[in-house]
DNA sequence: GCAACTGATTGCAAATTGCAAGCAGATAGG
DNA sequence: CCTATCTGCTTGCAATTTGCAATCAGTTGC
């Protein structure tokens, strides 16, 4: 891991970790999207991520600390990317981030509402997300009660009612 | 201004903005420093930032909207760039990174009390600093009532503090 | 007049990025 | 088997961005 910094300050640190047009796409693929793969991470970006860019950035991201990776028993080959908690505790940055660019940016409403669902959510959700991930990809046992829908379960509804009220709306074949 | 996005995802719209190793860290100057000019933020900033990257900075920053410039009286080169609504809610998020940062990266201590203290501040806290910003950047009448230190001045002193026990601590010239 | 200061700009080498193609090994279907 | 597809990842190359030093013209204080 590179050791060379440009100053002690926390907000400069945090930038060397993520200020740069990938890291954090492709964390907030793994955490909101539940991306473990490559495969699943080169194809299944919106923004469309280079292949070596990709692999770039996930040793770089291991190197850092914030994914391991382990074999998949499911194939040989395939290997399978796990945040680590220092990546978990990313959750309310992103939540920030989302809410910031809600306001500000011109979003798209179906990729919004789960900034928006988040933001109304507030630390509890986002408590109860983490709670989600760290059971997910650290094993952690889960606190979250077994009837209960999951924080991702939630966003992914939210995100597919938009679309299917969008597709009533101005429906693509009347 | 570029109107070429990746996606209309909250995150990869903010990430547009500020993804990149420089600009947060201009604003984050403006912010907490109390920065104003080219000069100020060219010689003040501890990562060392080039004089052609910050001009190409706050160009981009005045384009996305989030800083404005204006002649200073003072002098008839001399610029003043103020922040924008649209930075100064910016302050959660750069709390936020702190926080993280403080945890998770090697800080230095007296760099890293400012984000301490507003950590423990919470919302409270970056509402008032916001507050002062929005009268110092756009003119807007203060809440603060006037015997009230400042947030900067808060987070000033306790800089100073810790350079001064750390100075006692291992003294320079004993 | 002149040195210091103002917000920049320029030229150039080095590093980073984006894109397409290709890699070897693993697996699945016929 | 044999081939087609899938796996994570690498390579080559052009285009862009960055970092650094030097420089600029106008302004100010002395």
């Amino acid at each position: 891991m590179n050791t060379e910094h440009r100053s002690g300050c926390p907000i400069n640190l945090s930038l060397e970790v993520f200020g740069d047009r990938w890291s954090l796409i492709i964390l907030r693929d793994m955490i909101f999207g539940g991306r473990r793969h490559f495969r699943e991470m080169l194809n299944g970006s919106l923004e469309g991520i280079a292949s070596n860019i990709l692999a770039d950035r996930l040793k770089r991201l291991m190197e850092l600390g914030l994914l391991t990776k382990a074999d998949d028993p499911s194939h040989k080959q395939k290997a399978i990317y796990s945040l680590t908690e220092m990546a978990i505790t990313l959750v309310p940055i992103m939540a920030h981030l989302g809410a910031w660019g809600r306001v500000w940016l011109p979003v798209s409403e179906e990729l919004s509402i789960r900034a928006e669902l988040l933001e109304k959510g507030g630390q509890p959700l986002w408590e109860q997300f983490m709670d989600e991930l760290r059971h997910e990809h650290l094993g952690l046992p889960s606190k979250t009660p077994p009837g209960m829908p999951t924080v991702r379960q939630q966003l992914r509804e939210a995100y597919e009612a938009v679309l299917a009220r969008k597709a009533e709306a101005v429906p693509l074949m009347p």
